[in-house]
RNA sequence: GGGCCGUUAGCUCAAUAGGCAGAGCAACUGACUCUUAAUCAGUAGGUUUGGGGUUCGAUCCCCCGACGGCCCA
């Protein structure tokens, strides 16, 4: 592939400049404006009055494309702000500085200095008084016109994705908005960023598998975290009572348009709240980013239109699966009925599972789909909520709640569990539902067990999913629309 | 993990009952001082994802693998 023609000219061809005595990758340029600080400044300025404009600007960038006129040409120079044209002529700008354009080629780093002027179509273009080669490309940039469009070189060579896919960029600044505007709030509201081991000895605070690792110098096995709940409830007991930590968790598992390895969390734990606070605050939260980042809180998802404006509607698991899921009311009283219905909807079910295990793997199949609306579930049954709180009036289901938007969970949250024999007990049963031994508790984190044993606030705490958030407000189809670095195997 | 689809020039894509592998853009040479998918004339560029098989002959048919996409678990 080296070997290509193409590339072989164009090693010809640097190997021409350097012998005129060109630096290829100088570092002495310095742009006093940007492409769309000028075009802002001057963007409306009539061709009289920039004909009478003594001010001169420099620009650098990207040259994205080159248009040749004999004695002169346009080229469009991009930078990390937008484009603008720049018009380049030789008896301007010197026989000398415009031969050397005339070895450039698109894809090459240009700095530039002129004049600004409108030309016949009304585009504000610079004319260059003179130019310098900031950097040299070696290849040819992809097609001008079709740009790039396989995925795999997308995020395989990603730099390559955001030179010629605007939209890239503009998904990952829009990513960059929603961070901030979630922090922004929860830091409004007396909340602590902090930052809570990646690397555990045991993996807690959901279920999924975990990645492995060792740590050699103490000589023990250490997982990278699945969640950082467990961390993050020790610093309510040590007196944060709202912390809050957006960052990477890591999940050994499939990969998918939903799915990536790593991916981001932003978790929060509010003392002295419910899980109803907590609805209430994610309402408030992602309706202000939504409004702020798409500037309303209407917006399109693949051609759905989806409205975020708070309240949103708060449904009991058992209820959503005769609303939503249109199941005989039977599969809430009968287990055996349950059972029938989860394998005619082709589940696999086992006989360990409860009754109301049963009735998530129903809702999961037949409700979740149709959760287009942002939607609360509430009211997840104990077995599977072994960090939440029991519902007062029924302690067989937790004070929990996710949150569903285009039939996908993109938060979950809940009252927290803080007596720690009830918690125990819990991860006993959980152990003991994965079929591990009586004797090996080594699963069981007893310094979390210890520090809840010291008393921590009733408090409340729940979990978003970054990426998906940044999906639905960014209208992106695949999970690695919006990670730049989506994992992939290894080529081969 | 299973099913389906894909991989052809730097990029975007064609092609054939199985019969010399093509176009546009990019590149190269030349013309051109207001273009913006610039235009015009010419040139060059291929291990058709890798390996094996069938065949006089395979980009095409068969088998195995790699990578990617979609769907399912």
């Amino acid at each position: 592939m080296e070997e290509s023609e193409v590339l072989r000219q164009w090693k010809e061809r640097i190997q021409g400049l350097r012998a005129m005595g060109v630096e290829l990758f100088p570092n002495d340029f310095r742009a006093e404006h940007t492409s769309t600080e000028i075009i802002e400044r001057y963007g409306d300025w009539s061709a009289e009055a920039l004909a009478g404009l003594e001010e001169t600007v420099s620009c650098a960038g990207r040259i994205m494309a080159i248009r040749h006129f004999g004695r002169a040409a346009f080229v469009h120079l991009q930078d990390r702000k937008g484009r603008i044209q720049v018009y380049l002529r030789r008896d301007v700008m010197g026989e000398e500085l415009f031969g050397l354009f005339k070895r450039l080629d698109a894809g090459d780093f240009l700095g530039v200095r002129g004049r600004l002027f409108r030309t016949k179509t009304g585009e504000l273009t610079i004319e260059a008084s003179s130019i310098q080669l900031l950097a040299k490309s070696y290849h040819p940039l992809p097609e001008k016109w079709h740009g790039l469009t396989d995925v795999e070189t997308r995020y395989r060579q990603r730099y390559l994705d955001l030179i010629v896919n605007p939209k890239v960029k503009e998904t990952f600044y829009k990513r960059n908005e929603i961070i901030q505007g979630l922090k922004a709030f929860l830091l409004q509201r007396d909340f602590l960023e902090v930052e809570t081991p990646m690397m555990q000895p045991i993996p807690g605070g959901a279920t999924a598998r975990p990645f492995k690792t060792h740590h050699n110098a103490l000589n023990m096995d250490l997982y990278l975290r699945i969640a950082p709940e467990l961390y993050l409830k020790r610093l309510v007991i040590g007196g944060v009572e709202r912390v809050f930590e957006l960052n990477r968790n890591f999940r050994n598992e499939g990969v998918s348009s939903q799915h990536n390895p790593e991916f981001t969390m932003l978790e929060f734990y509010q003392a002295y709240s419910t899980y109803e606070d907590l609805m209430a605050l994610i309402e408030e939260m992602i309706g202000e980013v939504a409004r702020k980042v798409c500037e309303s809180p209407k917006i399109t998802y693949q051609g759905a239109a989806l409205d975020l404006t708070p309240p949103w509607p708060r449904v009991t698991l058992k209820e959503a699966l005769n609303r939503y899921g249109e199941v005989d009311g039977k599969v809430l009283s009968d287990r055996a009925y349950a059972s029938g219905l989860a394998q005619e909807l082709g589940l696999e079910v086992t006989e360990v599972e409860s009754h109301a295990e049963l009735l998530v793997k129903i809702f999961e199949q037949a409700v979740e789909p149709k959760l287009i609306q942002p939607t609360f579930i509430t009211e997840y049954p104990v077995e599977v909520s072994p960090l939440a709180r029991r519902k007062g009036a029924d302690p067989t289901v937790t004070e929990r709640f996710e949150l569903f938007i285009m039939g996908r969970e993109i938060a979950n949250g809940f009252s927290e569990l803080n007596d720690p024999e009830d918690q125990r007990e819990r991860f006993r049963k959980q152990a003991a539902r994965k079929g591990v031994a009586e004797d090996d508790l080594s699963i069981i984190d007893e310094a979390f067990l210890t520090a809840l044993e010291y008393g921590m606030p009733p408090t409340a705490g729940a979990g978003i999913g970054i990426d998906r958030l940044v999906m639905i407000l960014t209208d992106s189809p695949s999970i690695r629309d919006v990670i730049f670095f989506p994992q992939m195997r290894e080529k081969t």
